[in-house]
DNA sequence: CGCATATAAATTGCGTACAATATCATTGCA
DNA sequence: TGCAATGATATTGTACGCAATTTATATGCG
């Protein structure tokens, strides 16, 4: 019996893991918010960080990404898109030059008038208890998620430490 | 008072929003199954198509593209990288030219052994449950979200139908 | 002051994702 | 048979997402 098992407790078994629905939902709502968003002129990343910056105008590209779990690699770019499209302004922080503020625009202020519909759309027939329960859920894994990876990752299976840190 | 309320039922706080945590979430786990799977010379997405792969050999990119919700501008380029990795073949159906039917390498077959200890390390901790319980949930909203966009999608709000269908 | 260290963004390279389009094979039907 | 319509992949172009590295600034400490 050197061939695995492929029964019903195979722990390689597609229906049998957590992350592929988190991974499928997340690739079908993306698809899904695409053409609603292309609406106002904004991709699904775009969209995230102007709800952080619709709560809290002028931030540094390193609270957005603290906020939205992603980092120079990804933000840097999508800034610079939404910049050019009029809907942010980047600029140097006069008190520490390495930071880069990131603050609205006119234009992106006023594109929160039209957004108030985005949730209103997607919602559509989507029982409210039940969205609520699964937001519930799944930030609470998100929460798990962020603390497992404390300075970078790779520590998460590691049995014994190689430089002393004590 | 044009501005609209930042309060509580404000629909566009980022904590209100259910996308935002599985988009969350869907970073994290791709984070952490990253220098795991490296290991085995996978990325996520590939992982994925071995999982399917695993439970059966030999299907086509369509197939395999309806298991994981992504079409063939995502699986196509994926696939070529996995052939030249050495894991999958690719090959046109000699009964119908159109397809191409995807089936394992030895060394492909071979990798699910090493395989076996991903979803052990990943688990980790976790009590089996609540991840039982998370899975359920989420899977639900898949099959909802893919129930959503039967042609394509662009009929998910459109509050009058144009041409007559009845 | 002078320099090692730390911090914040930006850059580079690679691998997804997806809409739109193109290519080629198959099928249906006049 | 011939050809329009359909179906299955592939290609193109744009936008993420991340690890690793680089650049520039700030801070701590002798």
């Amino acid at each position: 019996m050197l061939v695995a098992d492929r029964s019903e407790d195979d722990p390689l078994l597609l229906d049998r893991q957590v992350c592929f629905p988190l991974y499928a939902a997340t690739n079908l709502l993306t698809r899904l918010y695409g053409p609603i968003l292309s609406g106002l002129g904004l991709t699904y990343p775009q969209y995230l960080v102007m709800l952080v910056l619709w709560e809290e105008d002028l931030q540094t590209v390193g609270a957005l990404g603290a906020r939205l779990y992603l980092d120079s690699g990804t933000l840097t770019p999508l800034l610079k898109r939404m910049e050019k499209a009029g809907l942010v302004r980047r600029e140097r922080d006069q008190n520490d030059e390495r930071r880069v503020l990131v603050s609205l625009t006119p234009a992106g202020r006023n594109l929160r008038a039209r957004a108030l519909q985005v949730p209103e759309v997607l919602a559509n027939g989507y029982p409210a208890g039940e969205l609520e329960n699964l937001r519930l859920t799944v930030s609470e894994m998100v929460t798990e998620l962020a603390r497992h990876r404390v300075g970078k990752l790779s520590d998460q299976a590691l049995p014994a430490d190689k430089a002393g840190k004590a």
